[in-house]
DNA sequence: ACCTGAACACCGTTCAAGT
DNA sequence: ACCTGAACACCGTTCAAGT
């Protein structure tokens, strides 16, 4: 190993688009844009108005949109190090080293979390799990090697059950979070599906 | 009993609106909006441009906002035979004595098929489900009760799971509709997931 | 009682004009 | 190279004027 932080050990995050350094203005604004859409994005959602986001910035609506050609990229740009969060939480619920059903469901606990991160992100998810090409598609493979992980080690524990893909996994997971949004029970309310899905997956 | 067709034996239609007879062409002008709504729901999913289904039904965008004060309602009215049709299906289901399983796995798949029936249509009824008051919500309710009627035959023999809440089941079949509507591979993507959901929800 | 269509507010997106 | 803000298209919603 050569440094002790920020090392790309992993292969989750190679495609980084390497731009160029921006022109000095132009990097303020495009840090008061992210930093204006992650305030938004907590607050009203993520499908808060564009609109309201460059006025919240400061900018114009053209500076946004030069920056960000579209809504996922921005969404892509707020969620910088979540990427990194995620992975981290697969091995740390590996390292707890807790029984095979606890493992699996506070590991399907986090997903949901990291999912719910912003009102309507669940709903991204879901359609970004199998739209190649788009910047949330990056996210979601993430999530999906994070989570494979997780049932690799499971399964190597034989504590599945056969024939359980772990991509339809977190499609569901993806469902369930966007159900439990909707509800506005809060995401507490995905406690009760993850567990009919915990004894789905492991062998009983 | 007294007659043969359309009898009201059930309690999960009581509360219609019973409004009085529309006008001649009143009545020629909702007809249209329904049945333009019905169309392009079909084509272009329940999110069409209310504008759009005005103008392919002839009237102008205030009457339609007059027969229906929000989309809700819209769809709530294109969705008119809906509920018999789930009901039926849930006894359909029974009547065809199947195994504990396969009944559960062929219920599951059929509560799919009735959410997906627009394009958007399954996030909508993940929405209605804990929202009151709302039109979709009547819809809801008449899913939580035919879903009812299955798992308490699963439950009189015995097959359940112990802890398992039916309504938790409808809020993620809710959600895994919508998942599989965004994967973009058609419903049957739900199919494996629910395989899952049955063997969580069966007594291992 | 019902319909029409103009009008308004709002949002996403583009682009000519500026520095 | 980058920013601004006017401009356009589109959509939901309301309402005064008509029959």
């Amino acid at each position: 190993m050569s440094a002790d932080t920020s090392i790309h050990e992993d292969t989750h995050e190679d495609l980084e688009p390497a731009r160029r350094p921006l022109r000095a203005d132009a990097q303020r604004n495009y840090d008061k844009i992210v930093e204006a859409a992650r305030v938004l994005f907590r607050e009203k959602g993520a499908d808060t108005s564009l609109d309201e986001i460059a006025k919240s910035a400061g900018v114009g609506p053209g500076t946004l949109y030069r920056h960000f050609p579209t809504r996922d990229a921005l969404i892509d740009a707020v969620m910088k190090d979540w990427v990194d969060r995620v992975h981290g939480d697969a091995e740390q619920v590996l390292e707890a080293e807790l029984g095979t059903r606890e493992t699996l469901t506070t590991w399907l606990d986090r997903l949901v979390e990291h999912m719910s991160r912003y009102q309507g992100a669940p709903a991204k998810f879901a359609s970004a799990l199998d739209d190649t090409g788009t910047p949330m598609h990056h996210k979601c493979t993430a999530l999906v090697a994070a989570n494979k992980i997780v049932f690799d080690s499971l399964d190597a524990r034989g504590a599945l059950r056969a024939g359980v893909d772990p991509r339809d996994v977190v499609r569901m997971v993806t469902g369930i979070a966007a159900a439990a949004e909707k509800s506005g029970l809060g995401h507490e309310a995905a406690t009760p599906m993850l567990a009919i899905v915990a004894d789905g997956v492991l062998r009983a």
